[in-house]
DNA sequence: ACAAATACCTTGCCAGGCGAAGTATATCTT
DNA sequence: AAGATATACTTCGCCTGGCAAGGTATTTGT
């Protein structure tokens, strides 16, 4: 929780791709990796989970199936594509340098060079 | 330039409020002080800016009076208030703090603890 | 029988970025 | 003197992404 999500804004399409590129998966289940990877200091709400997936797959950044569990609620997979992937290494790309951007912005008596 | 506005979001406000804790200023200098420090790799769209400044003010983080340039265009000049200045340092502790979890969160084989 | 956990989905609001267009003054160029 | 360019501010209206709220269905624990 508590992090502000003007500031997590545009990265819940990377932190998606980030664990399809490990694996297939679930929405739930990426979720549920989520918090543990933060200690519950971070989750991404369902409706912002779901709508990223919309958003993803008709971008084809990423597919889906349904999988074939013989039991419990029917699971959506969702598969990274090349596409994705390499959205993916280019929005890592840019979080590195914006990282330093906004240091030099917002830390006091921030350097100018570089 | 180039950098994405959706990994900026939400950090407007902290780099106007860190300009202005340095000193009063205006929107014009501003801007040209955050090209200068990110050798024109960023800049502030005078649409955002602006209303930046209007945000700011109603939230009492920050006054404004008019310079009183002899000559020139006319300046409006921003003061940060106590409030504006604990919110900036609120801001980049928040900053930090997230920084670290979606590092976390998007870099691939990421630790699960601190 | 009921609650809780797993798992998914959609509608509709809100905030923030920003393109586009406008106003006004001063300086530089031809 | 005319026209471009830089300084400086402002507002309107669109678009996007987060998310509260509400809903469905299955399974497991009490």
């Amino acid at each position: 929780m508590s992090i502000a999500s003007d500031i997590i804004r545009g990265h819940t399409d990377t932190i998606i791709l980030r664990h399809l590129a490990e694996k297939d998966s679930y929405g739930y289940e990426i979720n549920k990796s989520i918090q543990e990877k933060t200690n519950n200091q971070y989750e991404l709400k369902e409706a912002t989970l779901y709508t990223a997936f919309r958003r993803l797959e008709k971008a084809n950044l990423i597919t889906s199936y349904w999988g074939d569990e013989a039991t419990g609620a029917r699971r959506r997979y969702y598969s990274i594509t090349k596409m994705g992937l390499a959205m993916y290494e280019q929005n890592k790309e840019d979080w590195e340098k914006a990282k330093i951007l906004i240091d030099k912005l917002i830390s006091y008596g921030g350097a100018v060079n570089d």
